[in-house]
DNA sequence: CCTCCCCCTGCCCAAAAGTACAATGTGCCG
DNA sequence: CGGCACATTGTACTTTTGGGCAGGGGGAGG
């Protein structure tokens, strides 16, 4: 099998042939098509010379392959980490990594599972830690939100205020108050916390009754 | 390499050694030994026939054993799935998952991975990145609380009000907005609603100042 | 003893949030 | 066309929140 890495540079080119038989070193413009994508397993991309919304943009054309893509940084980052796995990196390692690591990551992506120092995914499943992890019904509730409904919600999940959000969206304080109204009654929560709080999975626990 | 199946019965046995060349197979009440540890390279735990809070236990006497273990569910679940995998878990899966895709399970955590169905995964993605990612400052924010202003903000990023937590903490209500205002001063946070997303470690982007 | 910090609270006020009742306009569907 | 869902807004009112001003009590430490 071969692995294709996506490089501005061939510095590290050494390393990867050492840790793979069969390498293929193309630069961050090449198109990727579906047919190329048979020719390799796994792709691995170089970010060390790249900022975070262009790593993003290069991720994403890497994924249309359909193959695992491992992200390589040369300063790796726990939020830089994050936000590549979130948008569809199976692996995330450093560019230095040693042949053996990237052996290593190569098995693990390719056959469906997802890598990170383990540091970092110790730090992953500990920050999860918080985040409701029920039900798959009251997932269909934020999709039972109107279009503009949900824009209101979304900004109240950022903690806006209900004078930020008309400006936000051009329309009357008021509008805002009766888009509220509207989603408190279709989640079932009380006030705009409790809003905040579910439009960010946190569980938000039954309160008692008081008077 | 040998696994170490822990099952209450033996019936999937005969995929188990169709997977892999080396099977111990054991019940649940084994003992673990560090010594025992060196003999196997990955840990399988069958949880078909138990509960969710012997599950965690089960999977924490597992885990002292310093490999990797794959919890093994007769109906996967999210939650369960989220919950054991926080718990330590390197690998989810169905306990009647065919030979092909343990071997691929085994290559995954063996080599430092995370593996759960891809189902799972994207949403477990999706979950967790919903919570900040940088919380060397705003970890010490928490610490810097007074006993009570923690207890008053706990119960904000839960979502109470201030009556209920007056009622809680025995304290009037005035007390309690007391306290908040404190916090949200320490906290650097403008109300209840963005002090409620920074106790569930989620990051409050600014606001446009309006008006 | 005095000072500092924490905890507690009352009165009062202003701003924000949330609701009730009501009305207008738009687009879609039978 | 009439019904319906959605978005919008106004007036007015109640509740909740946030905070200024002022004060009392207690414990730790100089």
């Amino acid at each position: 099998m071969k692995r294709l890495f996506l490089t501005p540079s061939t510095s590290a080119r050494e390393r990867w042939c050492e840790a793979f038989e069969t390498v293929l070193v193309a630069d961050h413009g090449v198109q990727l098509s579906s047919a190329d994508s048979a020719a390799y397993s796994s792709l691995w991309l170089d970010l060390s010379t790249v900022d975070e919304a262009r790593s993003l943009t290069l991720l994403k054309s890497a994924l249309q392959a359909a193959r695992p893509v491992v992200a390589m940084s040369a300063t790796p980052d726990e939020s830089q980490a994050f936000s590549l796995i979130k948008a569809g990196a199976h692996g995330y390692c450093h560019v230095e990594a040693a042949p053996e690591q990237l052996r290593e990551i190569a098995l693990v992506v390719e056959h469906g599972g997802l890598w990170m120092p383990p540091s970092l995914m110790q730090r992953f499943l500990a920050l999860s830690t918080r985040v409701a992890v029920k039900r798959a019904p009251e997932w269909q509730q934020t999709e039972q939100l109107t279009e503009r409904e949900l824009m209101v919600g979304e900004r109240v999940g950022q903690g806006a205020s209900n004078r930020e959000i008309a400006a936000d969206l051009g329309v009357s304080e008021r509008t805002v108050k009766a888009h509220l109204t509207a989603i408190f009654d279709k989640l079932g929560v009380r006030d705009r916390v409790q809003l905040a709080l579910t439009m960010n999975n946190i569980e938000v626990p039954p309160q008692r009754a008081v008077q």
